[in-house]
DNA sequence: TATTGTTATACTCTATAACTATA
DNA sequence: TATAGTTATAGAGTATAACAATA
């Protein structure tokens, strides 16, 4: 017999993978703006913790090291990221947004937020609110931050 | 102002992505199971649509043909899908699920809802219920075909 | 010695374009 | 001509292991 937790594992399970599939289509299919859900997600991370270090933008994306260094590796390519040594401790980096990271990030958060906005729109205001609490939640649960 | 809608589309874009990050480590974690996402929902979808065929499963899951083939031939490589030629239309293929592939899906199945079950049981089970049927409503808004 | 980050290596996922085989 | 799949190519995300530099 699956007890509730077991029947909200497989509504997880089912839905999440979906709804990443749509979020990820939406953000790669702006010209221009063009950006994974991770590097999305870092460039976030980083408006909210300027200065922050390789490791504290691992620990937060939930990534290894080499994986956030790449990648930080391709914002800073793209300048929309600066990195410098710290002068404190030279073994770590300080991260930053650039100018263009920042209104980049501004720019991509916009369209997608609108686009997926759009899709939640055909439910019910009653609906909305069940799914906003609901995320909400599974938000505090698995978040080691929470807030994008 | 955001609207409730917009408050919707922001609560899915924060939580999303940390409960898929959640859901891929605990897949790739179980040694011998060790399924991707992609390759879990292909076997979930082979389980509930035997023969289908390449089309199908793309279409289904969502990914491009050539994506799909490669996913595919991987799963073969690895005896849990079995590939054959149509006899009614040589063009396409029939996919099938092996032996192995059903119960590897059944055992990675369970692994992960188990998993999963123990972290949402840390919910309430008014949390619970909200999270299960927010994600209901999110399958069906965003499902090509719901149910894994 | 321990910590921070990078490089090397190796997979998977993903897409587009070009191709083959069949209808 | 159109459809089903594969192959070629390329880029991103991911991880582990080995390394360099700094503390």
């Amino acid at each position: 017999m699956p007890t509730p937790a077991d029947d909200c594992a497989r509504s997880v399970l089912d839905a999440v993978p979906l709804v990443m599939r749509e979020i990820r289509a939406e953000m790669r299919s702006h010209r221009g703006l063009d950006l994974s859900v991770p590097q999305f997600r870092a460039l976030a991370f980083l408006r909210r913790r300027p200065a922050a270090s390789l490791s504290d933008l691992a620990a937060h994306i939930g990534t290894s090291l080499p994986s956030m260094s790449k990648l930080v590796n391709g914002l800073v390519g793209r300048g929309l990221v600066e990195r410098d040594t710290s002068a404190a401790d030279r073994r770590r980096l300080t991260l930053r947004l650039t100018r263009e990271g920042t209104s980049l990030l501004q720019a991509a958060r916009a369209e997608t937020q609108t686009h997926l906005s759009r899709s939640l729109g055909r439910l019910s205001p009653e609906e909305q609110a069940v799914v906003t609490r609901a995320l909400g939640i599974l938000s505090s649960l698995f978040g080691q931050e929470g807030r994008t």
